[in-house]
DNA sequence: GTGGTCTAGACCACA
DNA sequence: GTGGTCTAGACCACC
């Protein structure tokens, strides 16, 4: 499904937040749809189940998905979402990133370029 | 000069990394400017001077800046800095984060607009 | 008659409990009505009849209301519910919510508008 | 500082999350004051310290507290904490038990006793 | 079987 | 010394 960077700084449960955060806002894990549970994904990727629980207890707080007892962790409905705390980070990172882009040699026209691709066609990760 | 978030759970010498960053990409420190020693910021922002180091260390291996022994730390032009390693992460970044904007509900148009701004005048953070 | 959120963290059993208190005391459910049979509710809400019994029992060990053997289960009139453990524990969550109403910037003017609202009309959920 | 119910179906570190938010509320622990460290608070009250680290997490992400690496948790000065969603809970809240509490047989007199017993002086757990 | 909690004990990063 | 992460393995509640 994905790989994960054992090695990193980055804390195992953190990528996978943003692993799984990704496969959802790219529309790869759809609507109510079911994520592996945490004994089966833990053993997938040979990780603690513990940690998975993290990473799904943080999608959840942050409203990427619920969690039932007994049945298992779904996709919610991004319909439901409606987070003008995140949209306002989203924008404040936007800014940052675009600055550093351009920086770094960007011209606005590649960037634009880039937005449409995304906004286009779905991205692999 | 500029103010840190001691309340912040970003770790200090990452907040300074982060801000001199953003003042050396948006021209506020100009090219071969030479920045505060190790000694002066410390007792500026009443840190740690072990801090202030760790920070400059990262700036120079991200290539924003360059080292002189005896002499001090200096803006490196933004002409010479052609990290190819740098640009490949942000655009992956702007990629993530423009599927994220997208699917928080922002237009591309929005999207564009924001870019726009931030090409235009310099941006304040 | 209500809905469940088959989506909230809050099992099923115990959302029944709480809908059907909040029934009772804002008066849609009348002194010694008859509650739907558990097969009835089961059917209409495609829920485990278990389920339903479960919240069943738990509503009268509340005091809430009170089983016939072979005839169905009837709200308890409230003339008679005295439950004295159940006040207490009302007393004591009032507390908690004034000093928080109060702490997140509530004035108390505000919260006792809100009481004087539920004293006068019906509240709906 | 004060007792858990190890045997209630209440988790540990939500009780934890509980008491630590009287406490902030009440003013007992002021703003910027220092919690116990992790470990400390774990010996205290003989608990894995990973349970305690959960409940300081999830403080943290409510806006009580915030933890500082290396330096400790510290209670979160209440002017920040401006969360509109905790406020619309707490109202829903708070009619739903007013109406309980009618129902019980409290008069709305007695509720706004409470009220500005709350109010006036600091209430004790 | 599923999510969720808890313990015991190790290790890392930050100040 | 502090918060934070991770593992291993146990047990509970819900369905």
């Amino acid at each position: 499904m994905f790989e994960l960077d054992i090695r990193s700084r980055m804390p195992i449960y953190e990528q996978l937040v943003e692993k799984l955060k990704q496969l959802i806002i790219n529309d790869v894990l759809k609507e109510d749809e079911k994520l592996p549970s945490v004994r089966e994904l833990a053993q997938q990727l040979t990780i603690n189940p513990n940690t998975i629980q993290k990473a799904y207890r943080e999608l959840e707080s942050l409203g990427y998905i619920y969690s039932l007892k007994g049945k298992g962790s779904f996709v919610h409905p991004s319909s439901k979402v409606d987070n003008q705390e995140e949209l306002k980070k989203v924008r404040e990172e936007l800014k940052k990133l675009f600055a550093e882009a351009i920086y770094l040699g960007m011209s606005s026209e590649e960037i634009a370029a880039l937005l449409h691709e995304v906004e286009g066609g779905k991205v692999d990760d």
